[in-house]
DNA sequence: AAGCGTCGTAAATCATAGCT
DNA sequence: GAGCTATGATTTACGACGCT
């Protein structure tokens, strides 16, 4: 019983990864703010609904990937370029 | 006037950013006993008196301040979990 | 004017997803 | 499928700022 109580606590922590577009839009952000990737709460907004996930998600994204890149820039270099590159296309028309 | 040349790096983003303070004190997880009790006095009152945190930090071998910003955490969490589930309410 | 409140966050840790 | 890492969520601890 305690065995079975705890795993519905803990179903809250079921997951699956954010679908390729959404994790493509919040990369995008992360990478043309990277001096400071800080989303306003309407701007979190703006992303929850473009990426269909929640405001919570989107914070939760940001604190993650701001912390992980900030542990291992380089490990995100490749990552880096590529939005970098993506973005001058899109300014470029 | 000598100038810290990480910090002032262009190349590297992660300067601007906000920093800790290298005085803060390292996460520390609670024990399931201790996590427990927190639970159980939160659910007999949201808000600590100032003897209740007392006793709670004594009993717990916690300090007053990690009684007291557990508490603050706590209600947090509750808000946001009353927020979920009345998000949750519409169709 | 000290002291506890919320809010947003850093950093560590947890739990699992999803590869190799 | 076991072992590994990536990833999303949760847990401690604080600074900034508010109210009384």
């Amino acid at each position: 019983v305690m065995i079975l109580r705890s795993r519905f606590l803990d179903a809250r922590r079921k997951r699956r990864n954010f679908s390729k577009q959404a994790t493509e839009i919040l990369n995008e952000y992360f990478y043309s703010h990277l001096s400071n990737p800080y989303p306003s709460e309407e701007a979190k907004e703006e992303l929850a609904k473009k990426c269909s996930i929640t405001v919570s998600q989107v914070s939760n994204w940001f604190g993650n990937k701001r912390i992980r890149y900030k542990k291992n820039i380089g490990k995100f270099q490749e990552e880096a370029n590529l939005y970098a590159a993506k973005t001058a296309v899109t300014a470029a028309h | 006037h000598k100038e810290e040349k990480a910090d002032l790096d262009p190349s590297n983003p992660v300067a601007n950013w906000i920093h800790a303070r290298s005085t803060r004190k390292k996460r520390c997880p609670y024990t399931k006993y201790q996590t427990l009790e927190l639970e159980k006095e939160f659910l007999f009152n949201m808000y600590l008196t100032r003897d209740r945190r007392y006793e709670v930090a004594r009993v717990l071998n916690l300090t007053e301040r990690q009684v007291k910003i557990w508490f603050q955490n706590r209600r947090m969490k509750m808000k946001k979990m009353n927020k979920e589930k009345t998000d949750k309410e519409q169709s």
